[in-house]
DNA sequence: AACCCGGGGCA
DNA sequence: TGCCCAGGGTT
């Protein structure tokens, strides 16, 4: 079988099983192009579709994004987790508008000087949008390439790039790296991939290899290390004492519960032990208790940043999944307070 | 090349 | 609970 025939049933393949996505719509849109290859890098499409259609119905276009404040970006990218994507859109939108007459540019080299964009990324966007001749390289694809030649090294990007060249003709890299991403998420999957429809299969050397599931091998990792923190739940009167942790660091930009280590300070005394909150990033799990302090004192925590935010403005901000848990544990311990108090009240107006 | 950055899905 | 997934930026 000749390669033009390869290429020509993946992408017949491909025109079967295309999903519809919000962002594939015709004409593309080289923003929504953009926007989806940032939300979809480190996050599944299922998650990524309710994500984007709020974040296009609130920044419908380039400028509006350039003009938003941080902390709106912020709070529409609220859950997606990595925030320097959203903090890299928000700058990357201001440099378009300020130097590229408010469209994205073309080529792929360009793109890829804007903060966020890198090698896959702009090739994704030049050649889906704009029709340029770039091979898009990401993880699907990686998987992909190798089993098709049955390498178990993990491959660079040039190596992968020249392994393709042969399936891509010209003016078609878009439909073809499109193909290939899909074919990576529907077909050639992770672990043992379904190859009885594979298009590919009969160029593929790990299928003719039995053993598909064996490409490419991953590296084990190190179980993450578990800390654990006390969350001080600073209240005074009806509102909670918040810090802002700082653009460049984890979770920069974002609006956050102190957390210190060991004990916390007995002035003011710590007024209720909430049950722990337990949360795992990639390097690292955490396990918080709340505590929860009443009045004053926030001079004796020593945190920098923060101040007393009133209770129904906190929505309004962005906080971390992790900070969205404790204070769940929050609301249910004034929430169990108030009924508590009303239960007493029934039991003093004797109709219990 | 190694490491860091958050979160979700699944067994 | 443990394991897997993934692109960009920095060092």
């Amino acid at each position: 079988m000749i390669l033009e025939d390869s290429t020509r049933r993946l992408l017949g393949w491909f025109e079967v099983n295309r999903r519809d996505l919000p962002w594939r719509r015709e004409p593309r849109d080289p923003y929504h192009v953009w926007i989806s290859e940032v939300m979809l890098q480190q996050t599944q499409v299922r998650t990524v579709i309710g994500y984007f259609n709020r974040w296009i119905g609130r920044f419908p276009d380039i400028p509006t994004l350039a003009a938003a404040s941080l902390d709106t970006v912020l709070k529409a990218w609220e859950g997606l987790g990595y925030y320097s994507r959203a903090r890299n859109l928000h700058r990357a939108a201001g440099i378009v508008v300020g130097e590229h007459g408010g469209r994205l540019p073309r080529r792929a080299v360009e793109l890829q000087k804007l903060p966020g964009i890198g090698p896959y990324t702009a090739a994704a966007i030049a050649s889906l949008a704009f029709g340029e001749d770039v091979i898009a390289v990401d993880g699907n694809i990686r998987r992909v390439v190798s089993r098709l030649f049955a390498i178990k090294n993990e491959l660079t990007r040039k190596d992968a790039e020249c392994l393709l060249d042969p399936f891509y003709a010209p003016g078609e890299a878009g439909r073809v790296n499109e193909a290939l991403m899909e074919l990576g998420a529907l077909c050639c999957t992770p672990g043992t991939p379904p190859c009885g429809k594979c298009p590919l299969r009969p160029v593929c050397e790990a299928y003719l290899q039995g053993n598909p599931g064996d490409f490419p091998v991953t590296k084990k990792k190190k179980s993450p290390p578990h800390v654990s923190r006390r969350g001080v739940l600073l209240l005074k009167e009806n509102s909670l004492y918040l810090t802002r942790r700082p653009e460049g660091g984890m979770l920069g930009g974002l609006w956050g519960i102190p957390l210190v280590e060991g004990e916390v300070p007995g002035v003011p005394p710590v007024e209720a032990v909430l049950e722990d909150v337990s949360h795992a990033y990639t390097h690292f799990r955490i396990t918080v208790t709340p505590c929860v302090v009443s009045d004053g004192g926030a001079r004796s925590y020593a945190v920098e940043g923060g101040q007393f935010i009133p209770l129904e403005e906190i929505p309004q901000l962005a906080l971390s999944v992790l900070d969205h848990k404790i204070l769940e544990r929050l609301k249910d311990y004034r929430e169990g307070r108030k009924r508590r108090g009303r239960d007493s009240l029934d039991r003093n107006s004797g109709r219990e």
